[in-house]
DNA sequence: AATTTTAGCTTACACCTGTAAGCCATACAA
DNA sequence: TTGTATGGCTTACAGGTGTAAGCTAAAATT
């Protein structure tokens, strides 16, 4: 098995809403962030601060110093974020089965004619 | 959107441990328990003791008093905590977004022809 | 220049989780 | 019957998380 070349530290529920945020901008100040959260979550800014911080320390974001304020940038790519959660998450509920996990989640999904033919297209695009 | 009948609590990492096995045997004691996790978790006694009446508090299990100990059972059904669980995971990590989720994940994992076709036939069911 | 605002830094605090140890009454063994 | 082992019940305790408030120095405003 592969290491991980650099261990993706865990990000929890609340980090998570924020780091989507910033891999959705490349990079952000916690004043963007403020903004673009009002109306979805009832942050106040200290709180938004604080986890921008945790997220510094654990070393999911970095930062440069800009005037007097930071401009944080997202130090893994979503796609490997994604990929450490999904793989942990299917490991704890799934023991690391992968069909069951599909299957069970298929099974349950309303899926659209289009979304399961982009899915049937993956599987092709496998095969060969 | 249908309501939970009732919703059915967190369930944490260690404690999935536990259920997994509780599932598997429909009814165990701290006792069974103990002696099916030998070897595999190195957990003291008092810990999976500690688990078990957490998970009771929690109304994930429920028990019955036989002699001088407890008999603990389910109170929900594996799957549909695994669909509790597994829709908050794409909540929380994939916006709600099934295809992409689904996408990502089949992308990533290595999967045998058989698997592959297996998918497929659950899709194939779904189209029908 | 004096004052107000504001950025980050420090501190807070309760709840959940992982991981138990201690206590106490009762069932079992001698 | 009199320990002793063993249930469950109570307590512990540190680290993570959600959710901030207070403090301080520097920037912005008047």
């Amino acid at each position: 098995m592969r290491k991980q070349k650099s261990e993706s530290p865990s990000i929890s529920d609340a980090e998570w809403i924020l780091m989507s945020i910033i891999w959705d901008r490349k990079e952000t100040t916690a004043n963007d962030l403020i903004e673009a959260l009002e109306g979805r979550q009832s942050w106040k800014p200290k709180t938004i601060k604080t986890l921008l911080r945790r997220l510094s320390d654990k070393g999911v974001l970095g930062y440069e110093k800009v005037g007097r304020e930071y401009v944080f940038h997202p130090k893994f790519e979503r796609e490997e974020a994604e990929r450490v959660q999904s793989q942990s998450f299917i490991q704890r509920i799934f023991d690391g089965k992968t069909v069951p996990f599909v299957a069970r989640f298929l099974k349950d999904e309303k899926l659209s004619a289009k979304e399961i033919k982009e899915i049937k297209e993956i599987l092709e695009r496998k095969t060969r």
